[in-house]
DNA sequence: CCAAAAGTGTTGTTTTTACACCCATGA
DNA sequence: TCATGGGTGTAAAAACAACACTTTTGG
């Protein structure tokens, strides 16, 4: 580019330089103390992949993924995050694709319009698990949570993305509202602690853990305990959204 | 997308669905204790700009961002972090770029490729002021270093880049090796102590800021004195870059 | 009645903060 | 010699880590 003229270089920008842009999103959610994430079985493939999307001209990468969200999965009003993005030269995996798609009917020269380079933003989302109806779209078999350490191997680079998404998960813990996106409104404080248990990793101090809850000053307490479960029923708390979003501008403070 | 077939969606998706992908770095150095960054003023522009440049079909956006610095401004070796994408739809100037374009004697339809839709990719880098020469390339005026509090306005979005990866740095000074590749090789404390007050934008205490980078055991004391300085003359120290990348993998502990 | 989960406080240890004096150097 | 910045320690406060018994409930 140093000796290049800009007229030259114009000449062979389109044929050297470009590149598409996909997104793929990392669906968590939180059930029976287990983290969760949201996986498409494709037709005539036996791996999984996460739901993933393309970036129409008229939206940010935001509002693609959120509208790829609902159209592949049927999920609505997630906290989206983007984490990373993902530009090997060799993402794509010109040797099943194409195939896979011919399979299902489509001529070799559309199909192999995804064996094209394409650098894909990641997203990760935090939803909240009851409100999820997993419905699957054309392109896919089954769309289904599965645990995070119970999952098959993924497509692509998918298990890279899916791995990175849950270190950024873990370190940005203090730093986003998790337990308010993937907790039901009421909950009880051995559920959430249960959450940052499966985020972390590892098991945390009973008492030290709500010490801690509380003095963030985040939860309301509600007056109400949990009925119908065996064994003494525990109080219920819901998030105080607006001190809890105040708390995070500075990070809550301290480790886990 | 619903209710369309794949073959439908295929015909539209070139025309609906493509994007342009750009890079943005931005560039810190450290000197006379202040955070400066690289910046470049393009011909026909008083706006300042961030170096950015275009991907290629064979390399990676790290890649890349490693190519435009050489190109662009002379910087070999640096430090590189992604930090965010943007996607706005109208990041892009329409109403001044392939004017300024055309002044300098580019044809309109090659003026207007510049005003097509780009998603950037910020990176934010960090190099040893004292090794940068900056030098402009045939794009850009002059490439030189500001203040962050007395650069100019900075041309489309950059401005805001520019805040998210100073905001990023921020976060992630105990993640990152920041210090090793901001300072020079043997730097005093007190010089690293400044680096830290200037990129937190506050005053740390003296003792305790020692005693805590020394509680890190990265640091290397070099039994020498930083000679022809006036008033005493402080020790010169250099990092221990295994031990530092260990202390980093964890996070170094506590706040600022 | 018993097994299993939930509620609750205290203590010792570590980390953080705040703060003041002497020393070396170049001007 | 003096003004300026660099080196150094201590004590009080706050945060953290470790730990056990009692209560409630469904089975």
């Amino acid at each position: 580019m140093q000796d290049e003229s800009l007229e030259d270089w114009l000449e062979r920008v389109d044929q050297d330089y470009l590149a598409h842009i996909s997104l793929d999103c990392v669906v968590f959610g939180f059930h029976a103390g287990q983290l969760k994430v949201l996986l498409l079985k494709m037709k005539h493939e036996d791996r999984l992949a996460l739901p993933g999307g393309f970036v129409m001209k008229t939206e940010t990468l935001e509002e693609a993924a959120i509208r790829t969200l609902r159209e592949r999965t049927g999920v609505e009003n997630v906290f989206l995050q983007q984490f990373c993005v993902f530009s090997e030269v060799l993402r794509s995996d010109p040797a099943t694709r194409p195939d896979d798609l011919r399979r299902i009917g489509i001529s070799p020269e559309k199909a192999s319009w995804f064996a094209q380079r394409f650098i894909s933003v990641g997203f990760y989302a935090l939803v909240e698990f009851s409100c999820v109806v997993p419905r699957p779209d054309w392109l896919s078999d089954t769309c289904d949570w599965y645990n995070l350490d119970e999952r098959g191997p993924l497509i692509l680079d998918h298990d890279r993305i899916l791995e990175t998404a849950l270190h950024t998960l873990q370190s940005q813990l203090n730093h986003q509202p998790v337990g308010y996106n993937l907790l039901p409104r009421k909950f009880t404080l051995p559920e959430l602690q249960k959450l940052y248990e499966a985020i972390l990793g590892k098991k945390l101090d009973r008492r030290n853990f709500q010490r801690k809850i509380f003095s963030f000053g985040i939860l309301r307490s509600l007056d109400e305990k949990r009925t119908g479960v065996a064994h003494k029923a525990p109080y219920l708390y819901s998030f105080d959204l607006r001190k809890y979003q105040k708390a995070l501008k500075g990070g809550l403070q301290g480790g886990w």
